[in-house]
Order: structure tokens, then C-alpha cells, then sequence
DNA sequence: CTATTATACCGACCATCAGTCTATTTCTCA
DNA sequence: TGAGAAATAGACTGATGGTCGGTATAATAG
């Protein structure tokens, strides 16, 4: 095949493009090394000149993640006209926005992510934002309770539980997506919008506030999101990548 | 090799032992079938007899696990003298006990079930445990929500927050175990303490109920139960359970 | 401009894995 | 006893993640 020389970080970055795309549509298990490199156009031995192993991609494409979403939201740490609950809010919206939006295709994003052969992805994705994104939480609760606006002994663990409410709707949607149907889908995303609303109050709760003052999303946001989408079906109709063999699908023996 | 056949149940039962023993101190994904069968002392032939894929196996293992969890519970919510405060903190109790009893080996179960390869097997667990214990979480939260014990829109998201908090136990345990040292275990088991206090005060306000009615476990319990098992190194010094190699060491080639 | 070295890349090869298939032994019960 | 069903064995398969010796290109030195 011809060979053909990149600049390493066009490379490393089509490379983690490419995985980005294989893993969301088809899981990180299920989406092998060989479905990457051929979709990246590379060998296997390219591959493994940038990347340790298939599992370091993930690392990799986790922290991607992580600091994009991470990028969106610095200036909202840096606003001074802000008090603590403003910015948390603000963070929250941020972090919700971004979460839909990261993935250039957020109906793939959806119908993709959210199912059991992602759960590693997912939590590789949701640990490296984590890691990112806690210790702002952390700040802005440590501001709040120093200012009497919140009330916790525990900064580090509300935020842990921010982050877990966060982590929280991919076991809600995906319990949703089992069914399949589109009435399916309705109920999944009325019981999404219900619980972003019991997730507010629990985080007034919480935090000590009046119930109404944390705002995560304006209702009606999931399904505007995913309603325009749907219309929309350029994207899940593609190929498989690989000959994976159905399991109980037998192949061909010696005759 | 000799042909011993066995009671079904029986052989189904012994590989199930010898899966969740080898799922739990290797890991689902690294523990091979060839490793199960091995340990049972059996052929694929007979294992594909008993399970369709090794799929199946852990859903039979986290079905199993979820039974004797749910077995350990079932008295708590045919008792008329409690209250539905009561009966929350009974269940969140069993619970908790059972959570650390399951397994035969407290501190195996600590030590490897909370590492990063073992997710798979913890979310399937999760979800079968939350799928036998949610509808109690929701039948007494509601009758709580009746007799104006409790006050909260959403039983069922309350009760998943519950699960969720349960589950995220996980996280914090292999956080600090991804440290290694026996002063990161100080510091993870103190956190995990500080943790269910946090999510004891937080389920309070979810119910709208003073500080301090929720109870999931004494004070000192997850030390008491860590350190006790601390002096005993009986477990997790055994050998590999296949040659695999090291990532990273290269296997011998024709000379 | 040539020699040398570092880097990007290739692709055959390997061990291992989950899963399949045929064959054989044992159990069941008529 | 004999026939069919259930249980077990184990060789085999295609795919997978990973390795390795090698090659072509870029960068640098002489």
C-alpha cells in the first residue's frame, strides 16, 4: 500500500477522529483495532506507534472529551459579576449544553451512547470529565458555603453527587432504549425531563437552598433536542464495520 | 479425561462459584472462559450447555447475586410494626450488611471488585440488584409520600437517586485504590465514611425529613469491617489464572 | 551532495479468545 | 434391553489485540 507520511498530530488527531466515530456507533468493544486503522487508512504498526494499545486510545479520546467540554466552561469560573449560585448554575447549563453538543451528531450521540456495549466509553468519558470538572465544582461549593449562600460540610461530595446526577441519565435513557418503540422513546424522554427536575430540587435540598434555585435546563430542552434530531435520520444507517459473525451464527467448516 | 457427570443444578451451581470467584479477583473480561472451565474442571462442550455465551454466564451471576441480596431483604418490608422511615433505614441496612456479605471474602471483595476491569461486572450486579430493589425503594417511599412522612413528586427518581447512591461507593473505594499504599487506604475508607454520612444528611433533605432520621450504617462500620480483614492476607496471593502475558512483554519467536 | 540517524510506517505473524461442531459416554425409561 | 435424550469431551474456527523485523522518508551532520 502506498505510504503516505502525515504530521504526527494530524495523524494522532484523525486517529482518535476516527475512533471517536467507530466506538460511538458501534461500542468500544465491539468497534476492533482493524475497523480503526482501515477506516484512518493506516497499519497496524502505524497504530501502535502512536498508541500504546486499543485501550490507551480510549484514555486518550476520554481526555479529548474532557477538555473540550472543560474548554467551554473556563469563563465561567473567571466571571466576577457572578455570586456561587449563579456560576454553579451557569456551570450546570454549560456542562448540559456540552454534553449534547460535543458529539458533532447528537441524535447518534444519543441513540449511540446510550447503550450497555458503551458503559465503558461512557465511564471512561464521565471519569476524565470528572477529573476536570470537579474541582471547579469544588471551588464554587467552597465559595458558597464560605459566603453562607450553601449549606454542606462536604464540598468534595456534593460535587461527587453533581457529578453522579450528571452520570446518572445514561442508566435512564438506556433502560428506555431497551424497549426500542417510539413510545419507548416518549416515555425515556419524559422521564428524563422529570428527573433533571428532581435533580435541581435534590441539589437545593442539599445545598440548603429554596427549592427553584438551581436551574440544570430549561423543561422541554431534551425533547426539543431530540425531536429535531429525529427528523433527521442521515445518521445509524451506515455499514458495519466489521465481519463480526452474529454470536450463533455458525461459519462454514471444511467440507 | 475422565467423564464425571454431574446433577445439572449442581454442575450449574459450581460454575457459577467458579466464574464469580475468577470474575471477581481477575476481572469479567480478563478472566477467560478457558480459565472458568479449567477451574470447574469441564469442557466448552458441557459449558455450552449450561450457557448460551459467556454473556449469559454473567447474567446468571448478577441474576444470582440479586436474588440472595434480595432473599436477605424480604422480611424487612412484611413487617406491619415499621413505619416507612423505619423501613427505609432497615432496608438501606440489609443493604449495606448484605452488600459486604455477599461475597464470602469481605476483603477480596473490597480489594478486587473495585478496580477498573471489574466495572462491567459491578454494573451488571448494579442492575440486577436495582432491578429486585427498586420497587421496594418505590413501595415505601410512596407509602411514605401518603402518610406524609415523606415529601418528595418522584418516588421512583428518589428511589433511583438511593440506588445511585449506593452504586457510587464503587467509584470513591477505586478512586483511592488506585492509589495502592496503605496510607491511600486510610484516606479511601475515611472518605467512604465521610461519603455515606454526606449521603445520609442528602436522602434526608431529598424526603424532606430533619437531619440525621436516615441511617444507613454506624459510624466505623467500613473500617471496622476493612481493617478486620486487613489482618488476614489470605486472599488475592494466588496465581494468574491464565499464561497471559503482560502488555508490554513479547513472547518468544522462531529463531 | 552524501552519510547517518531518527521517525513514520508497513504487513506478516502470533497467542489467545469466544464460540461451534462432531463424536462419545452416560442416564432414563419404556 | 434398547432407543432416544442429556451430558461431556476436545479439536477446530475466525476474529482480535498485539508484536516484530523491516522499509521508506525526513532531518541532520559532515
Amino acid at each position: 500500500m502506498p505510504r503516505v507520511i502525515k504530521h504526527p498530530e494530524l495523524r494522532r488527531e484523525e486517529l482518535l477522529n476516527h475512533a471517536q466515530a467507530l466506538f460511538l456507533t458501534h461500542g468500544y468493544d465491539k468497534a476492533s483495532l482493524n475497523d480503526v486503522i482501515a477506516a484512518a487508512g493506516i497499519s497496524k504498526g502505524a497504530f501502535y506507534h502512536y498508541f500504546a494499545s486499543k485501550e490507551a486510545l480510549l484514555e486518550s479520546l476520554a481526555e479529548r472529551f474532557a477538555r473540550q467540554a472543560l474548554a467551554g466552561v473556563q469563563d465561567v469560573l473567571g466571571d466576577p459579576a457572578l455570586d456561587p449560585l449563579g456560576r454553579l448554575n451557569a456551570l450546570l447549563a454549560k456542562s448540559r449544553q456540552a454534553k449534547v453538543e460535543t458529539a458533532a451528531e447528537a441524535w447518534a450521540l444519543f441513540e449511540t451512547m446510550f447503550r450497555p456495549e458503551n458503559l465503558v466509553l461512557f465511564h471512561r468519558i464521565n471519569l476524565a470529565a470528572s477529573a476536570a470538572f470537579s474541582p471547579l465544582l469544588v471551588e464554587i461549593i467552597r465559595q458558597g458555603v464560605a459566603d453562607g449562600t450553601f449549606c454542606t460540610f462536604d464540598p468534595e461530595g456534593v460535587a461527587d453527587i453533581v457529578m453522579q446526577f450528571g452520570m446518572a441519565t445514561h442508566d435512564v435513557i438506556a433502560k428506555a432504549f431497551a424497549g426500542g418503540s417510539d413510545a419507548d422513546m416518549d416515555i425515556a424522554i419524559e422521564t428524563l425531563e422529570r428527573r433533571v427536575r428532581l435533580y435541581e430540587i435534590a441539589l437545593d435540598r442539599i445545598l440548603g437552598l429554596p427549592d427553584g434555585s438551581i436551574r440544570i435546563g430549561e423543561p422541554g430542552y431534551v425533547r426539543a433536542v431530540m425531536t429535531a434530531r429525529r427528523s433527521n435520520p442521515s445518521v445509524g444507517a451506515d455499514a458495519p464495520p466489521s465481519k463480526n459473525r452474529e454470536p450463533g451464527r455458525a461459519p462454514l467448516r471444511r467440507p
